[in-house]
This record gives structure tokens, sequence and C-alpha cells, in this order.
DNA sequence: TATTGTTATACTCTATAACTATA
DNA sequence: TATAGTTATAGAGTATAACAATA
């Protein structure tokens, strides 16, 4: 099979999509046999953070929607990672159980596995300035003219 | 509503994954009038770019398999953007039209347009380093022993 | 036997609109 | 009136398995 040309390699988000595709893929490689998905973890891991946060404050943090949180959390919940509290009748405090906690613990410890895998082959100072223009590009175009966030 | 802390921030493949999501939304509100998705634009480019290719060469050259092909093809040749012939029996042999050229001109002048709004957030030398750090961390960890790509 | 295109299907994440009950 | 959580639903991308026709 031949070898395409390819000018979007040129492209800055076209690169950055293809790279957020294979961290992501091995992302979920290194949470194979742990039966937690990414959007799971990185809820998890900010509850475990934050105790007695609500829900919408985590979607904030993590930019999932309101409404996609539910299920997220109904699962965690479910598997007795997280518990809630009522707090004023619309808004519950979340926190993790201690099972939730060994759960978190272990999922940080995958993270810097695959983490690892990947800085690795960055020098320091690649690194550093690929970590430091990462949160210049994720400020939302939008968020300029007031807007409501989500 | 509290701010919640996020030790994630740290990680590099979250910081890709959310400055990813921000480009990629982006895009795609670029495209919003222009009745293309991403994979379809992305499709597009790479067929006007390398005429009578294959879709399996253009899927393994834009990362998608083959299977997920069918859809995107179909529906480019349905709008009359990409023609397609016959090679031997089993592979089909695609072009873009003159409609389709036009589109992909079109798309072009949007992806400059895109592009430009992130590439100047960063300077000259973070831009360099960034760009020669994505083709490095897109590199597939599975890639190492053999393997059939897709 | 391996490859090309195809079908069918399922999963993950995301997006919107509308509802409720509370504040 | 605005907010927190919820429901329902749709769309986009991706993944796998299996098949037919062909090389």
């Amino acid at each position: 099979m031949a070898v395409l040309t390819n000018a979007l390699d040129k492209l800055l988000g076209y690169q950055m999509r293809r790279a957020t595709a294979v961290l992501m893929a091995d992302f979920v490689r290194t949470l194979s046999d742990f039966d937690m998905r990414p959007a799971e973890v990185t809820t998890l891991l900010v509850i475990a953070e934050n105790p007695d946060c609500s829900q919408s404050e985590v979607g904030e943090a993590i930019a999932i929607k309101r409404a996609n949180m539910v299920p997220i959390i109904a699962r965690l919940i479910e598997r007795g990672l997280v518990a809630r509290t009522r707090v004023d009748g619309r808004s519950l405090a979340l926190r993790v159980t201690d099972k939730g906690a060994e759960h978190a613990a272990e999922a940080w410890r995958r993270i810097a596995e695959h983490e690892a895998r990947f800085r690795d082959r960055l020098t320091p100072e690649e690194l550093e300035t690929v970590l430091a223009a990462l949160p210049v590009l994720r400020v939302d175009v939008e968020d300029s003219s007031s807007g409501n966030g989500q």
C-alpha cells in the first residue's frame, strides 16, 4: 500500500488531535484491567481532592457538562467509590469512600506510568515548553466576551 | 460556586486532552456554516492531495479505520465532492471533483484562520518546540513490536 | 492467504433542550 | 429568577468482528 502525503501534518490543531488520540489510547490501555473509563477516573480524582464538592463544581473543574456528569457520578456511587449527602435540598456534597480512596491511589499509580511513557520522549526543556504552552492553548476562544462558561 | 483544585492540571496527557478539546470546538465552529465535519474535511484534503489513492490508503494516512472510512467516503461522493473509479475489482481510485477542489480550497482558508487563532498565542520559539514535540508524542506505544498498524 | 471494501454493532464522549425542586 | 440535578436524545468518533469479492 502506498504511503500518502498529508499536508495536515504541518498543522498545530491536527497534530494535537493525532497526538492526543495516541495518548488517550495508551491511557485507556493502562486502565484496561481496572474497569474505569477516563472520565470516571478524572471525576474520582477531583472528588478525592475536594471533599464535599458538588457535582456541578466537579463538572466545571474538568469541563464536563452537568447533564453528562449524572451517569458518571451514578456509576461511581453504584460501585461504592463515592458517597453523597444532601446539603441544602438542591445540592449534594460528594466524597470518596475508603474504597474510592484506594481506587484513586491506584489510578494515580497508573497515571504516573502512563505519563512517564510520554514525558520520557521529550527533553526537560521541551517538556517544560509544552507544559507551559498547553494551558495557553486551552483557553477557550469564546471566553473573551463574558459567556456563561458552559 | 467554589473553584476546585485539580491536580490533573500538572499532567501532560490531561492538558493535551483539554487543549485539544478547545481546538476542536473552535474548528467545528469554524466549519459551522460549511456543512463539513472534521473527519470529512481531513478526508477530502488528503484525497485532493493524492489523486487516485485508495480508501484504505486515506484511512492509513489519517488514522481512521477502514470500516469507519465507508460512511465518510459515501457522504463525500453523495455530495459530489469525490468521485471514484474501479482499479482492479477490489480497489477504488479516489479523486476530488471540481466542486470538491473548490471545497478543499475553502477548507484550507478556514483552517488557516483557525490555526492562526492558536498559533498567535505562542512565541515563535514555543510554537517551534511544540510542533517538533507533537509528532514524537504521536508515535504509538504499540508500534515498537511490528504490529499491523490498524 | 492476505487485502479491499463493506455491514452491523457497540461504546465513549459530547451537546442541547426541557423539566423539577429548590434557593 | 437563577441554580443543582436530572431526563431524554442526538451526534461524532472510534472499535471490533465478520463477510464477500478479489488478488
